[in-house]
DNA sequence: TTAATATATAGACAAACATCTATATATTAT
DNA sequence: ATAATATATAGATGTTTGTCTATATATTAA
């Protein structure tokens, strides 16, 4: 988990998660999105690809990038186990 | 949230948090669990409050640390919400 | 096979970060 | 008042991070 939540620290990177929640796209078009360079986009998805939280499938030119579901639900969990507490407890 | 994400990202603060979901504790209580200095424990804690995810309690020479419960259960909703997404899409 | 397009990688650089030592401040005990 | 304890703050330093430019690689179109 901790590719993961280095990987949620930068805001770009979770705004790019954001986008693919709606639906998968390549680079150039998450590009539009964003104001730095393509060399960074690459970067930060490079990020996200090795926190697992991404997927890859290229068609022809492109490459889509897309959730990788799977582990996206394991890591709600995680997520959402450390915010849970003993309620009971003060 | 953007302090939030921030204060994840580190693996000392995770743990932080992890132990105060247990109970409040003291600055000294809390350096017991970790090997850096008290000046990086205080320097992690500030983090932490900034963040808004701890409060703290003097109570004579110690201060106690602990959850900010009200804040906490907002941010897991947030949490879970970044980690939702339309399962009925591919 | 050459040019154009899409994406990744290498290297540089400034800013942010985690840690340290030293010191300041607050509280309690003597 | 003085010493001891608890915590915070200041300043220094090496590491990590986000971004850039330049270039490499892969695919498609002409």
């Amino acid at each position: 988990m901790e590719h993961v939540f280095k990987a949620l620290a930068d805001p770009n990177r979770r705004k790019i998660l954001e986008l693919l929640k709606k639906r998968s796209m390549s680079v150039t078009d998450l590009l539009e999105n964003f104001d730095f360079t393509q060399a960074s986009l690459s970067h930060h998805l490079d990020i996200l690809k090795r926190a697992n939280l991404v997927v890859t499938e290229r068609q022809g030119q492109f490459i889509y990038y897309s959730l990788n579901l799977s582990v996206f639900e394991e890591i709600s969990k995680t997520m959402f186990n450390l915010f849970q507490y003993e309620k009971s407890k003060k």
